[in-house]
DNA sequence: TATAAAAGTGTACTTTGGTGCACTTTTGTA
DNA sequence: TACAAAAGTGCACCAAAGTACACTTTTATA
């Protein structure tokens, strides 16, 4: 997955859980810059800003053999 | 996944395709420095860092729902 | 067990991610 | 359509990721 891709995947799952950006900043301990950033796909995250957020929102990064 | 479980995960795919550390540094432009590192589960590397790891090896980056 | 290849480390440097603050833009809805 | 809440941006700073180079340690195996 792009960075994009993971952005995207974060923001919908932040708002079925009805949280707010500042809520999900709060929760994680990443700031409010950060999570807008990642979640519009700029920049370049790191694993464990990436991990933080997942966290929260009952998600994970996993590695995985491409299959397709 | 920690960043220990995706280090041993590179690791593992890595040898399993008989490349050396300086192998995988020269085809996905990432210094040996930094595949030592993250092989390693030493650091925290940015997301495209992975990403070009994992795109040498036929892995890729996932965020997912965490299920269990 | 000698030794060459592979893996890993110390130091120092450059680049860039994460951040706070103040501000602007967008969104939803009364 | 007015207005408040939510989302997003410009700027500047600091900490840390990525790097090269020279060096050491580990490993395989002849």
């Amino acid at each position: 997955m792009k960075l994009q891709e993971i952005g995207k995947q974060l923001k919908e799952r932040r708002t079925v859980l009805h949280l707010q950006q500042k809520d999900l900043s709060e929760m994680s301990g990443v700031s409010l810059r950060t999570i807008i950033q990642v979640e519009n796909g700029v920049g370049n995250p790191a694993l464990k800003t990436l991990q933080k957020l997942a966290e929260v929102l009952g998600m994970e990064i996993l590695l995985t053999i491409k299959t397709k």
